[in-house]
DNA sequence: GATGAATGAGGCTTCATTCAT
DNA sequence: TATGAATGAAGCCTCATTCAT
């Protein structure tokens, strides 16, 4: 009646989209309340209704109020990579997109550090950690990807495991994100670590 | 052993002590605790046990929980004007004693601009704001002071009513205090102060 | 086999009376409660235990506590004004009707005294009164309506304003009924009541 | 100094009685408050300040704040047992001035049933009833008095055992005033006490 | 004995989460 | 899948009671 019959994939597609939208609209509209309500003082009854949906349907989105935290990580390194990928493969060698990369994330966390610090308070636990979730900060796989360009360029030594080293500059990289949001006096931390990951990538591929 | 016998009004004393230490004990362990997992990720209990007092104990002290926000205002006015008294009558001008003031209140608040602006969220209502009660940081008292030395000594002219003067001072003080708090992008409240105080002083007397 | 299947329409008419007989159920209970324990001695738990639901139940139906209390007004004119209007348009006439429904408000009343009186002491704030928000008990709204039947049917001076006399009418009622309240000495309400209310009716009409 | 010495006897005499004076303060201060409040609405921090005292020296005079309602029955007894004896031997028979004893009594506490339902509810427990303590409701000893003058008097058969006797009234009484408080329907308590006391008294005397 | 601060149990209320429709 | 009512854990706050002075 209102549509005509379509596909089943095609109709997918379309409530895939949906769907995703719906999820983008909750958590923009729960970052924005995070940002000048904080986050306990903020309801999800409230995100819902900025959204335009009903509090129910928020938990058909995100299994609990933690995880809009959890995925502001994820989003934002997905964004990144997107973008550090799309107008990618010319400008530039591999290891230094992966460190525009990196250095962009930090950038955008720094707006939030707030919001950043309640993660690994609230939502990441010591056996998150350990098991290397951190959160949705995780950097491995795109940075594995990139390694893996990387050595095909001839930028890195094709002998090291890829996964390996993607995993050490995860490592680093969570350290100093937590060490940033724990510290009383700011700092900025995109110059921290573009220094300090440089100290690896000193060993396995020359500096861009 | 531990004391001499002392007299009651020295006793009294000793345990006026003691509670307004404790008072303070309360301050600061809930100031910080604010200050890393913010005001509504705290609890009352969480802060009593970080002052080694058990949670009833809190509200001795302090008749709510935002009452502790608008202590941050009184106290800090409390512990500046004392300060600006005690190295005070010879070095400069009761204006300048006034701006420095000011200035050093600006540059406290400028530290935690995330509790400040609670207070005027949470712990201020309008009609408290309409009846000069701003949270504890009336700058009515130590203003007022201030401006009877000046005129007394030829800084202002005597003419003028000194509680007006002081009423006006802390509405201008209070309007950028939450002008600031509200806007999106920090700038320097401490500069911005000085510079719309002038313009009141300007009339009244000689800019040091 | 339960039901025939119905219409949207019908079936919200069937979740908006399960709710309606929730809310009465919690009424109830807590009426009851009150009434042999007192209103301090009485815990939400328990009303909603009497009720046969959870505890966090009893605020989708009551905002507070004090709410029940203000309830028992609202209800009990609700279910006279009805009840009145109901064997109606015959029997007499619409100001007959108006003395019969505030004789049988106040007779109803009488009966809750102390909580009447609570409602006065914990439900209504100086300024709802000055409102007319008298905790339920308006009679404006049925006084109003009949009023102007009254006015229709001749027995009342079609100049003068019903909402203005229904107002003054909800004006002495509530008076009579606060004063009975505080009154160390009881009295029969309901009398107290139509005496007084024939003062104001006489001039407008013709008593029955 | 301020006053002569005295011997221990006189100062205890004089201390003994300004501490039931101020435990009476203590009393008529608390059933006040009761009366107009309820018993949960009203704080022992009140009871203290309309005494005249520190919240802290209500538990130097009653051990819990439900004694003050235990101790309106014992009050009231022992009030009521001396009047009936001080205007006392002369007028009418032991067995007639029990009777008027109890209807004095049942008729101050007409004037009281909310309060003495809560003594049942809150100051009473089924241990208690059974063990004869009934929240100071206690006719046992002047009873048990009354009914030996009455068999020395020859009022009644000196065979029975009077404490046996005093008991049994004791009982009925009890359960009376139970029953009374709990009703919904108020009725006049003494008139019911009296009719049913009679029944005892019927076999054991004859009456007045 | 009088006092008032410390204590913690218990009440009201909010809100994340579950679940029936 | 969207909805909104039910639930109960957890927070703030009150206040009876204890206790040091």
């Amino acid at each position: 009646m209102t549509e005509p019959m379509r596909g089943r994939q095609e109709q997918g597609g379309r409530r895939e989209q949906a769907k995703l939208e719906r999820r983008e609209r909750i958590y923009e509209a729960a970052l924005n309340l995070f940002r000048t309500q904080g986050y306990e003082g903020t309801t999800v009854d409230q995100i819902t209704r900025h959204a335009g949906l009903a509090k129910g349907t928020f938990f058909n989105y995100f299994p609990t109020k933690d995880a809009v935290l959890r995925y502001l990580g994820t989003r934002e390194i997905a964004r990144l990579s997107l973008s550090s990928n799309g107008n990618g493969h010319h400008r530039g060698t591999a290891i230094g997109k992966l460190k525009r990369l990196m250095a962009a994330l930090a950038e955008n966390l720094e707006q939030d550090r707030t919001l950043v610090s309640l993660i690994f308070r609230k939502g990441v636990t010591a056996p998150d950690l350990l098991a290397g979730d951190a959160g949705g900060f995780s950097l491995q796989p795109v940075a594995s990807l990139l390694i893996r360009q990387a050595q095909y360029n001839g930028e890195v030594n094709p002998d090291l495991d890829p996964d390996a080293l993607a995993s050490a500059l995860d490592a680093l990289y969570l350290q100093q994100l937590v060490r940033w949001c724990e510290s009383t006096r700011p700092y900025p931390l995109s110059e921290r670590l573009t220094g300090i990951v440089d100290l690896l990538l000193l060993g396995i591929g020359k500096l861009e």
